[in-house]
DNA sequence: CATGAATGAGAGTTCATTCAT
DNA sequence: AATGAATGAACTCTCATTCAT
């Protein structure tokens, strides 16, 4: 007679949702991951899903904009308290290294979006992207404007740093399995800590910046 | 009456299901890619892509052969005419650049494949990718041997490189609608062209490797 | 507007399916019967088989396991009240005659399978029939034990008695129509009752089993 | 230049076809065997199967003609040199049970076919069983005729021992696997040979002909 | 809030068969 | 006589989604 009645916690099944979604949308892609599989996942009946998020895409959007308000958050908090535009690029450039390092999920999920374009999401990821990208122009500018940085290709500097940052986190397994089978040496950095990566990153982008 | 009766033709059928399968696999990845939507793209019969094919996996594994060894000759042949590391260098990322932008496919499959670490294709992904890097490294090390360039970390160098430029590919027509949308200007690059990128990006990295 | 509604009822419906898929599988076979008529024949959704039984192969375990329960309870029921090995082996060979007569697609189910060693089923048939033959040596032994029968190899035995049965089953219309065609008499037993045939078997055995 | 142009033999091809047709017919059914596999076994081209049988059905016709007619003549050459009754009747049992035991495809052909009164070739199946059985039936009048045999009912007979050397033929590799599992020693006949079976069978059938 | 039964469309794959060479 | 390319229908199975309870 007692059926296994659920949590009967609106916020809590929806943050596990989000929480299993995460993790099976940035695995699997978004045309992989099936609602079945995610409900499984979740331990929650799969018409749950489309009782809180309405459809596939809805739920797509919630866990996109719950890793990008994430990521932002994560780099604004550190960065206010910095003072000068140097410093405050270091800041984000290194958070952001360590966020992705410890959510694996944040570069698996960006790049699948950003390979078409948001196909899926354009106008939502455009906003979140955007705010993102706002932040370290400002910083590139208040440097310019400061005297201490080089004027320069802001988009560019900035798919420098999150797409290698982005790349080294997701290829990290390849990396890892390739240099067990590697013959010779082909440094891939295959044991190099996030740190020193993010660290080696800032100091380019700082030499470019501050040129000859 | 009057079947469709086809080529009969079987390197031009076998091409033709490749060129339609590259553009379906870099516009909505592997999963979100249908073989009946591919038949009806090239307007083969449906089981020809079995018949020539096998299975799904092993026409996205010819796709992929196919656009890696594309890339990988158009580098190889601008490369061996150059003499110096630095021109070498030059070379590769503007070939890289270039080709990106004309074949906008291969920075969508690439970033794709590369964001869950080759997910669906281990070890081809590996070898392929790995020849590539193994070409930028080589230049990297000679650049070093001859003395002209810093002692660094290739694989942080080349995911600036390749990372900066597929985003840059892949991310146009979102940058360009955000150009019409936006109030303020943020230098999002909408109208820039593949040369100035390629050579600030090439600009960048010889900056780093010259050091101060 | 009013779409086809069902039952509800889960397990109504997977009766319904099973059932359907015995008069199917008995009569196309395992690989000639197709989940799309089923499907139809039963009223149910097609995504309904997979649901409940996983599989084509799984939903063909459920029905052997149905029918090869049903012969066993049937059989064992009547045997319990017998008292000697005699009758015991009467009724065995007399309840699986009309067993088979009245439930036609057991014989057929039975000889498809027999007919290749369980291809489809090795293990649940072998359990499956182990226990049917298991009851049918026993009455030999105790028989033997009693002193009422001779010795014998049982296996032989049991398939002269189910194969006959099964066979006289199956083949009904083919010998009935064969009747209305033939000039000469060749006794078919094209109108014989099972209960005839049962009885001769039965003697027939006897015969063997109490020697000259 | 020079294609691997097969034989050019019809007959060979044909012959080759036909037998392996039987292996993958009596192993895998009518619906569960592929032209596709047929082609592959016998190295010939798929087309080809269409061009000597006309379809699926009409191969299917061939093989059964051809293994039917096989166990007629195997069966009727040996009885002709016969004198007695009795001893055609052994002969007959004898020759059905060395056949099947060195053919088997035999069995399971026939079974299968039997097993749904010939839902794939009703006509042709019925008039090459009708003639071995007449052949059956026509010792047993002959025996009764002279006084050495007891009126029967021959359909059961014939039924009797066709069916039990089949199953025996079919079910050996069950048998014999279910003799490596099982605890308790239940005699299933194994390791019999079938000179030692058909032996047991004909004098079963004799002792019920002749009776008490 | 939660469940499991139900659905229709479509997925990838295999089929028997035909046609042009 | 023989081949390989081509076809359309059918196959098993999975999908996102909805409905009744």
């Amino acid at each position: 007679m007692t059926k296994k009645i659920h949590k009967r916690d609106a916020t809590a099944s929806k943050k596990s949702i989000v929480q299993h979604a995460i993790t099976l949308f940035s695995t699997r892609g978004y045309a992989g991951t099936s609602m079945d599989e995610l409900s499984k996942a979740c331990g929650l009946n799969k018409a749950m899903i489309f009782y809180y998020f309405k459809n596939k895409k809805g739920l797509y959007e919630a866990v996109m904009e719950e890793i990008l308000q994430e990521i932002y958050k994560a780099i604004t908090q550190k960065i206010s308290s910095s003072k000068s535009a140097e410093v405050q690029l270091e800041t984000f450039i290194k958070t952001y290294g360590s966020f992705a390092c410890s959510h694996p999920y944040l570069p698996a999920l960006l790049l699948k979006e950003l390979s078409d374009s948001g196909a899926v999401l354009p106008e939502q990821l455009f906003t979140s992207m955007r705010k993102l990208f706002a932040l370290f122009s400002d910083i590139l500018k208040r440097g310019e404007d400061e005297g201490v940085f080089q004027k320069s290709m802001p988009m560019v500097l900035y798919f420098m740093v999150i797409g290698s940052l982005n790349l080294i986190v997701t290829t990290k397994p390849l990396r890892q399995k390739a240099a067990n089978l590697d013959d010779i040496a082909l440094e891939t950095c295959s044991e190099c800590e996030i740190e020193d990566i993010s660290h080696y990153v800032t100091s380019n982008i700082l030499a470019i910046l501050k040129g000859a």
